[in-house]
DNA sequence: TTTATTTTGTAATGATCGGTACAAAATTAT
DNA sequence: ATAATTTTGTACCGATCATTACAAAATAAA
């Protein structure tokens, strides 16, 4: 194929971006902003995304559900998913400050969205939607084996974690502190058993 | 005294600043915004707050700080805080839509402002430390005059609530139903018997 | 009635916003 | 070599940003 060659990568554009939006979120990232982590400059920024700044932004989304997706695949070949997600969760306390002051970048997009942009925030509900019916499965699988002694409904269960993966996610900048966060993650887990 | 008369109230224009400010976070709140919120041109809006578009989202801030406060007062006047505390969690699935869409500010600020203004998010986050505090006092009260059988911590107890509350705030974004909420609030004060 | 004082509305300010225009650069196909 | 094609870097666009300047309006004090 004929042409200048490409000297910056669709896929590390967004990587890059995506670093950026996770801190800063949509609305207080600026194209200056992205193009200074990125490297690229407004020529092969829009050559490449023709959408912009919104587009970069979805993706960017888009690569933080396949993160998930994967997670899922992994939890489908196991036959004790609810152990996958107890250490996902517990996982949570030993990252570093900066990645509890980030948080997870599809609950920001949730409450920053809201009246800001329908689709982006209808796209970032959905999935957590996806990662609650993830935990809702889980949680079913080990009832019917008989490995998850509660009988609250998987439904109200799979709720209970999103709703905690989404307290967390504040929890974690009011305390950005591994001790603090262990103590409550395994109170808060302790709840499925 | 002397001088043109005030047409515009303070109080009323961080009323009035509040809810856009609520709605739309504060990057995404333009100053054309809150002049057309509040009635007030940018004469008006200066000569009152001299710190601009910050100040006025200090004082929405500090507005629902007091909102919390009142209700501390209330928890300190009953001998049964705890069930207050879990009325008040009980309030929120009867909330209409675009309250849940709104969700709590303080939170809201909380995850919007990490990467951005240090000291607004630092003001956010002592708000929600003081809830917590408070959430932790009932709790405490309660555990020492039996009312509260669970023999956990009141500080872990105080902890789980104030994740709740932070959680709820992006369930209810995905979940704006009355019921769905019903059923989910009812679950996690279950921990609390 | 005049003077002092304060608020108001409007018109500007410079800075930054997201996005576009376009020519130079760099490649492959002919 | 030359032509065709694509990317890149830079200059620029109008719109909007938060804020300021300032004169007219409206009051109370003198």
């Amino acid at each position: 194929m004929r042409g200048r060659p490409t000297i910056y990568e669709d896929a590390n554009i967004i990587k890059k971006a995506q670093e950026v939006f996770w801190q800063k979120g949509y609305s207080a990232t600026s194209l200056s902003d992205l193009q200074k982590a990125t490297g690229a400059g407004a020529g092969s920024f829009y050559n490449t995304f023709k959408g912009g700044k919104k587009e970069v932004f979805q993706k960017a989304i888009e690569e933080r559900r396949l993160a998930f997706d994967a997670f899922k695949i992994e939890l489908n070949k196991s036959d004790s998913p609810l152990e996958l997600i107890k250490n996902f969760f517990r996982s949570i306390a030993a990252a570093d400050e900066n990645e509890h002051l980030k948080g997870c970048i599809i609950a920001n997009t949730v409450v920053e969205m809201t009246f800001i942009d329908e689709k982006l925030e209808a796209n970032a509900v959905q999935i957590l939607k996806e990662v609650e019916e993830m935990f809702t499965q889980a949680i079913k699988l080990e009832q019917v084996n008989g490995t998850l002694k509660t009988k609250t409904a998987p439904e109200i269960l799979g709720k209970y974690l999103i709703t905690f993966w989404c307290g967390l996610n504040t929890l974690r900048r009011m305390y950005p502190d591994k001790n603090v966060l262990k103590n409550q993650i395994e109170m808060q887990l302790a709840v499925l058993s």
